[in-house]
DNA sequence: TCCTATTGTTTCGACTCGATACGATTTCCC
DNA sequence: GGGAAATCGTATCGAGTCGAAACAATAGGA
């Protein structure tokens, strides 16, 4: 067997690993997901579309996982009142406490047993992998705001950080956060 | 965000699209790790009770999707004369025909464009955070028969090779393939 | 022979997921 | 301004996943 196939092999293997143990207080591999991510995504991108985009999923599939979410009072939606075909995702504060106990914390700890060296050669490694295989999928690479070629630094005036794209102002928080609009500086 | 958080995540979102990649020709993601497994699988290993050690799933679920495949007549299941508890499953000839369209096969060839010093790093580490899981999961390795501590290779006088746990015959072909036994030597 | 462990199957309920059809808006363009 | 087209999200369907739990059948030991 070939160093890809057991590259392919393991990828897969590690996957599905992570899926089982992902079944953890009631909620769903893909819930834990969706969670994840809204903890992580800036006010642009707390929104149906842009997860549907994250996840690679189909709008529907993303629908009923939001609903199962909503229905555990874990997020919440709410219609944007200037474009109402809109819908703001928040966590609730029950979402945000559930994400302590994210089942995601077990595969950190193994990444912390690897050493440095192997640790450092995985990290870019993988970046590498994901970075080949969305670029094909057009799937986006949602990098954080702060590092986007639309971002634009508070000025010495003590002005907010701005985005250029969506011309809007952004919180210190929302800059370090994920961005659906993000497109990497050149 | 730790060079640690950063692997954790990638290796779930990998794992996702992977799994969305993989419904391909009317199959599941976790029809075609079955299906793969028996390809896989020696004859010892080639039974329900294996597959569900591998998946790491119950084995309700594990009875289920057996019977998916088998419907599709991908697969054959056939009681043990000796111990009629056990099931011998075997890839029928559409079943081994499918597997050639085996969506894993794309993520080998992002493997590939990866370059030799960064495939042969992410192949070590990999292998190395999957024993560590694994370990830890009460999951077995899943090694190759040839490496096992119980494997006997033929001796001088043509004998063919021997399984000295189960005190079975072993052609060529099976002792190269994935045996549920498999301890490794030490 | 009875007791117990092993191996699989079945059933249940909640959820996933693609596909498809819909329902609201909003936008574009004549 | 008004109608078509695009956008964003929801509802429904069918096959499948998945854990949990109950259930069968068989094997093996006391």
């Amino acid at each position: 067997m070939s160093e890809s196939d057991e590259i392919a092999v393991i990828l897969e293997r590690l996957g599905r690993v992570f899926q089982n143990d992902a079944h953890v207080a009631g909620l769903k591999p893909t819930q834990w997901e969706a969670l994840r991510y809204l903890a992580r995504a800036n006010k642009f991108s707390r929104n149906p579309k842009a997860l549907t985009v994250y996840l690679g999923m189909t709008k529907g599939t993303v629908s009923q996982t939001l609903n199962a979410l909503d229905r555990k009072n874990l997020i919440t939606k709410k219609t944007d009142m200037i474009d109402r075909r809109n819908v703001h995702l928040e966590l609730t504060r029950p979402g945000k406490l559930l994400l302590e106990k994210d089942p995601i914390a077990t595969i950190r700890k193994k990444a912390e047993s690897l050493g440095k060296t192997n640790r450092s050669a995985l990290s870019g490694a993988l970046k590498q992998l994901l970075g080949a295989i969305l670029s094909e999928h057009d799937g986006r690479a949602f990098s954080v705001c702060k590092t986007c070629r639309y971002f634009r630094g508070r000025a010495a005036g003590g002005n907010p950080h701005r985005c250029a794209l969506l011309d809007a102002p952004l919180s210190v928080e929302d800059s370090a956060q994920i961005c659906v609009e993000a497109e990497i500086r050149n």
